[in-house]
RNA sequence: GGGCCGUUAGCUCAGACGGUAGAGCACCGGACUUUUAAUCCGGGUGUCGAAGGUUCGAUUCCUUCACGGCUCACCA
């Protein structure tokens, strides 16, 4: 038995305890347990029941014992199993003598298997009377204190499982983050796409531009990359003839943690052939409201103090118009760099000449705009030095066909039509690759195989990324990522 | 990385002019056959985040560090 401190005296007192109970031959570990139900359906079975009620049907049920209520030769007890708690009653004229001064010895925290039958007690709690129970597993740590929960968000994120123990609204967050993904695979298997596994670890980290983690892989010889982003590797697949592929999975990027950026995170990407990004702006709106619908049984929701209705026709708006609308200001690629430079100082946006046109009206735009857009918003039309994998806009060539999605004054998906053009691909990169800034963020390689593939010829394409826990804070009104996420990365204790 | 705040019992939290700390729950001992924050009687179980410094004396004051939170920067 492995602990890290000096023992407290309560663990002392536990363990000599459990030694004790070991010497005297019992077995504290078994190895299973027959359930016949679980406590929810129990519950279900009988929702009339009064005071009083009785039903001699025997239910086998198991679960963590969570409270006591002792009262010398009668005991209460609940206990939890995964969705629900019910009140054991345990009486020494019902069990005999020798298991009642078992069940004594039984701690909160222990798990036990119950066998009994229902009765409703005089103040008309549905509970359990015991006839025989079995120790399952023996705790030996004490749990966090019963009604004010356990606060201290460090050790509810570094021992989720207490959190989990001790605060019902935390499991509730997560089983609505199951649904979500349950409705995300569900909404696109009914639209035909296909999911599929590329790779996690590439040998150039495409598709994005940040900070990837090195590997390594021994027999090789070679590094790899944790994947940034699965986005070439899908469209290798549309070039090999899928039409409508995703990948719901793990990305991974070596940036700074915020409440929106763990290093690891959940993206949904998604690639369907013959689209646009027009195509691509239906497609996100009926999922995420069939996402919602399905996961949280409604189409509005609050999010930091906002109420979000995600029902009715999303608006959409063009980058420039937006910044024209919400910050008052006009701005054009007919402006020349200066001038936007300028407009940027005027609002107190730090920015620097050689970030280019678009980089700087999209400075703007996250500064102005973003957090304004608290009702769905599809943004569109994105200046083309910010999206070297998007298609050019057919009527301004310093635009691209793409559109990020807000909510909430986040960014919750991004898409575009898809650039196809080996040539003009193969060029894009280049001058992405060219500014010193870039070059510290991307690995300064380009993918050639991927170019290849182009070169065979890819159908024209939309296709989309889905920042999957940012989707799920929004749902379920989290204000922070490592709310969603069942075990986000922390600094090891010292 | 910068700024601000926090770290006291298993948990939630008090507290002190600088004189080695106290509540509730949990825990330990006892009473109790319908309680549900059960009740009643008895028991504090602690490296006051860590290390230095000042001091007769530091958990308290100072410095540094660790971890966490918020925020700014960064993350197209």
């Amino acid at each position: 038995m492995e602990f890290e401190e000096p023992l407290a005296e309560p663990l002392k007192k536990k363990l000599e305890k459990v030694k004790e109970l070991k010497k005297d031959g019992k077995d504290l570990y078994k190895s299973r347990f027959e359930k016949n139900t679980d406590i929810a359906n129990i519950k279900a079975k009988y929702p009339d029941l009064k005071a009083g009620d009785r039903d001699e049907t025997v239910f086998k049920i198991a679960g963590r014992v969570m409270s006591f209520r002792k009262h010398g030769k009668a005991t209460f007890a609940d206990i939890r199993d995964f969705m629900d708690k019910i009140q054991l009653y345990v009486s020494q004229r019902e069990v005999g003598d020798r298991m009642y001064e078992e069940f004594l010895d039984i701690d909160i925290g222990d798990w036990i298997g119950v066998e009994g039958n229902v009765f409703v007690t005089h103040t008309g709690e549905l509970s359990i009377n015991v006839l025989k129970f079995e120790l399952l597993s023996k705790a030996i740590r004490i749990l966090p204190e019963k009604w004010h929960g356990l606060k201290d968000i460090e050790i509810r994120y570094r021992q989720r499982y207490l959190d989990f123990i001790v605060n019902p609204e935390v499991k509730k967050i997560f089983l609505t983050r199951i649904k979500i993904i349950d409705a995300i695979r569900e909404f696109l298997r009914g639209r035909g796409f296909s999911e599929v596994e590329t790779p996690m670890l590439q040998l150039i980290p495409g598709g994005a531009a940040a900070r990837p983690f090195i590997t390594h892989h021994n027999a090789l010889d070679i590094d790899l990359y944790l994947r940034i982003a699965p986005e070439l590797y899908l469209k290798r697949l549309i070039v090999g003839g899928f039409e409508k592929v995703f990948e719901l999975n793990r990305n991974f990027r070596n940036e700074g943690i915020s409440y929106k950026h763990n290093p690891e995170f959940t993206m949904l990407e998604f690639y369907q052939a013959y689209a646009d990004y027009n195509d691509m702006m239906d497609l996100t709106e009926e999922l995420i409201k069939f996402v919602s619908m399905r996961s949280t049984g409604k189409l509005t929701t609050t999010y930091k103090g906002n109420e979000i209705n995600l029902d009715g026709e999303w608006e959409k708006i063009t980058m420039l118009d937006a910044i024209h609308k919400f910050g008052g200001v006009k701005l054009s690629f007919d402006n020349t760099i200066e001038e936007l430079f300028l407009k940027a100082k005027e609002l107190e946006i730090e920015v620097d000449k050689s970030m280019g046109k678009g980089k700087i009206i999209n400075k703007i735009f996250e500064t102005l705009v973003e957090p304004e857009l608290i009702q769905p918003t599809f943004i569109k039309d994105y200046p083309i030095d910010i999206s070297p994998l998007a298609k050019k806009h057919p009527e301004n060539e310093n635009l691209v066909e793409r559109f990020e999605l807000f909510i909430g004054g986040e960014e919750i998906a991004n898409a575009f039509s898809e650039l196809i053009d080996p040539v003009e691909q193969l060029s894009r990169f280049k001058s992405q690759v060219k500014s010193k800034f870039e070059e510290e963020r991307i690995t300064g390689r380009i993918d050639i195989d991927y170019l290849k593939a182009l070169e065979y010829g890819m159908p024209p394409t939309g296709g989309e990324g889905i920042g999957v826990d940012r989707l799920i804070m929004l749902l379920t009104n989290s204000n922070s990522i490592r709310d969603v996420i069942l075990f986000p990365l922390l600094r090891p204790e010292s």
